[in-house]
DNA sequence: AATGAATGAGGATTCATTCAT
DNA sequence: TATGAATGAATCCTCATTCAT
């Protein structure tokens, strides 16, 4: 009896998870308009009703696996930071784990990204723009007072403005994703925006360290 | 009869750019999909049928709106890489135009934006993408020449990869633009992001700056 | 073991009941179509399988709904006629009798009225429609006996059809029964009518009577 | 040109009205819920969509075809008036003027009688409940005027309501047409029917006559 | 007997595109 | 050249019914 409820359970739970995965790469890749609730049901191996017994609609299913997703983002970041050793190592540390987490897991950057988007904004309920905009938050708060601790031991120029460094930062390693996420990737090719994603970093860094001899005039 | 031709030949000309105007409009603040051909043909006052005499496909309308998007670019870049002088000031000014200018036209800016999601592409043929990054493409390459002549000079790093740098500046200068347009920015306001404008040049410059003392291990 | 049986027994009549109950509420304040098996089987208190334990289809559902109404009816007006003296006080008897449970009863009614709308008859099959009419011809036959009674007994026309008659009164008590039983009254007060259910009655039976001195020509 | 321009809206009239013609049946025939746009359109020799182009909803669609009918019932009715000599006559020729109307037009009927159908109500604007229910209330009133002089004229009881008779002669007859309308009547033949439509107002008549010698008690 | 998850046919509506005028 | 009526494929969602547990 309770075998038979746990199994039935397990199977509902799975079917769940089924959806999502489906739903996320499809939304992920095709966009919300461009997927079809037909398609993330034949994709997930279950009829087109059974979708409306786990999600109200299609907004709801889309949300879901929004929420979803954005949830591990943040924590990914803080691991990314704890495991660094020193200022620098930190910061691009951060900024590369938000580069390799976004490329991993597309759709959450996505919806990290549409949180900032006009068009897209009216889309996500308060409450998801509230969790989405707590991480991208975080991010900022924690990227500031690296760089802060980074003024304070003499590496970075003292006259620099934590915040807009981490926006900077933010908005670099953001338009870069952009662009390593399109299918075949134009302007650039893959390999060199490997590359690049390196070098970026190292140049945002390298643009903010303090010049002994010379002083800054920045 | 001349005179008739040619009459008939502004009035073509003349509808041919308000159903331009009013597509970049209506793209730009709905997006692709969003956006309708009978609202397209009602704001620019013709018929539905009459947008096909122009263009004959939606595609087509949307790549149109593209390219002339690009091109204003590319002028008014031009002319500020051609006002500037000396490689940092041309390539400061290039920057800082990409930013006025997209601020000053939000609806070209987010329609080329949005080349660059892959919602949009889905609905695009690849060889629509293709031309509109070939002019992008070309677009950098100039760019990178500046960046090369910086490196020559023995003002910048000669082991930076010229196009990579132009990539890189295009992609945080559109990352910038797109939170400037947020209706009501959140993460930064925009006076902060109108210092972060200059800063953010700055600093991408001086990551890329040649340092005699300790030789660039980049 | 017999115990558990009649206590099961007890139970599965319970739930019949149950079922019936809250069908018949939702047909009555919702209509046919708009009636979910779904919401009938929440509201009862079971699960949607077991509908369909009960009654095979919902068609049959509301057959059972409608033939358990019909039955309700007839004890009642039975025991109306069964209560008066005298033909003409049977007639009036059953007739506000009618409208009496109608009025207490207004789900019965409204389910009732509802499978003489064309819009239900067309989701139910004839069998059903024959089943139900037959409850009613067989009511309207006995209705028709007293009349047929009081043409022998001289009270009435000898020209009057006694089963016409039947279906008149049934139709008329009807008629004001659904405009009693509008929420906001339009055309007619609540007050007003309740004096109109007496005053029909007895336009009716005054218009049936025989008349002595002038030979009926109807 | 002319020409071309009024072949072209004939044609759009003519489509307007067939649409509508066709939705009239249908919908009067199995109900708004029952009938379906697919079905409109098939019959009406028009595609799916061009159902949009003329009305904006399935709903919009159906208070169109109520309100056309509607509008023709109230003539008909003054027009039977009018044409009846005598109290008496003039009240028949209503009644049955009613009910012939309604048999010809059945969907007209079922807006008439769904305006005082609480379940049915909320489908209407505001505006048609108006409409439909100024109908019913002139033909009321005026009704009430004729049993007035019948009064004054020593033809009708003096203790009658005159507005009361009218709503009791308006109830019948819409419980008559009722069963009429429906397809394989039950109960009775559609014969036996014919008769009562006559037989009912007769004996509606009969009922509130005065009598002379001996003094109505009613 | 009871459950409730799964099904899939069916229905309203949208919109890019065509074509007769 | 310009029009706008017509098309029908495509899409989201509902709900009676079935069936494994």
């Amino acid at each position: 009896m309770i075998e038979n409820a746990s199994k039935r359970e397990r199977k509902k739970a799975e079917n769940r998870q089924a959806i999502l995965r489906t739903a996320e790469e499809l939304f992920s890749g095709k966009g919300y308009r461009e997927t079809t609730m037909q398609e993330i049901a034949e994709r997930a191996g279950v009829a087109k009703g059974t979708l409306y017994l786990y999600f109200r609609s299609k907004e709801e299913l889309y949300l879901t696996v929004c929420v979803r997703g954005v949830s591990g983002f943040g924590e990914n970041l803080e691991k990314a930071r704890a495991a660094a050793k020193g200022v620098e190592e930190k910061i691009r540390a951060v900024y590369l784990a938000y580069i390799r987490h976004s490329l991993k897991q597309p759709s959450v950057f996505r919806v990290l990204r549409d949180t900032f988007l006009e068009q897209v904004r009216k889309n996500l309920s308060p409450a998801t723009m509230k969790e989405v905009s707590s991480i991208i938050g975080d991010w900022l708060k924690n990227e500031s007072e690296l760089v802060r601790d980074g003024i304070e031991q003499g590496l970075f120029d003292p006259g620099l403005e934590p915040y807009h460094f981490s926006v900077l930062a933010w908005r670099t390693a953001t338009g870069l994703v952009e662009l390593a996420l399109l299918q075949d990737p134009i302007v650039i090719e893959r390999a060199s925006l490997e590359n690049l994603f390196e070098a970026s970093i190292d140049i945002l860094l390298r643009g903010i360290k303090r010049l002994p001899e010379q002083p800054g005039n920045m």
